[in-house]
DNA sequence: AATTTGACGCAGC
DNA sequence: AGCTGCGCCAAAT
């Protein structure tokens, strides 16, 4: 069996937590894999049709939700982020600074 | 085997 | 502040 790029992809945007966002650059760091371009087309390719994959956690460095126009629905992203507590403003995350998760996190012991 | 395609990021202007 | 150009690199064609 075989690990593809996007399947570890995948498998960090699976952590992020309801209530937070992740970021293309901060997965392909943290893989030391690939680059930020790369995750966004990973996720395209299989989050498109898998609502278990939390893809619309996953926005650009800016916190612009980025992704939206990929989804069937042009407002699911949107509208997902929103019921999990997350605001946003002109397809920006508000205080994305403070909600910016970064997969490093689960390493620490809090 | 070569070319194209991206839900990106950043430097430089 | 915004805009442009370029590197990025796995997969599909």
């Amino acid at each position: 069996m075989s690990t593809s790029y996007i399947d570890s992809v995948i498998d960090v945007v699976r952590l992020i937590p309801s209530g937070r966002v992740s970021s293309y650059g901060a997965i392909a760091d943290f893989l030391s894999l690939g680059s930020a371009r790369m995750v966004g087309w990973a996720l395209n390719k299989s989050g498109i049709n898998d609502q278990t994959i939390p893809a619309h956690r996953v926005v650009n460095s800016k916190g612009v939700l980025t992704g939206r126009l990929a989804f069937k629905e042009p407002t699911y992203m949107e509208r997902t982020l929103i019921k999990e507590g997350v605001k946003i403003q002109n397809h920006k995350i508000v205080d994305f600074k403070n909600l910016h998760w970064h997969p490093e996190e689960m390493l620490k012991y809090e």
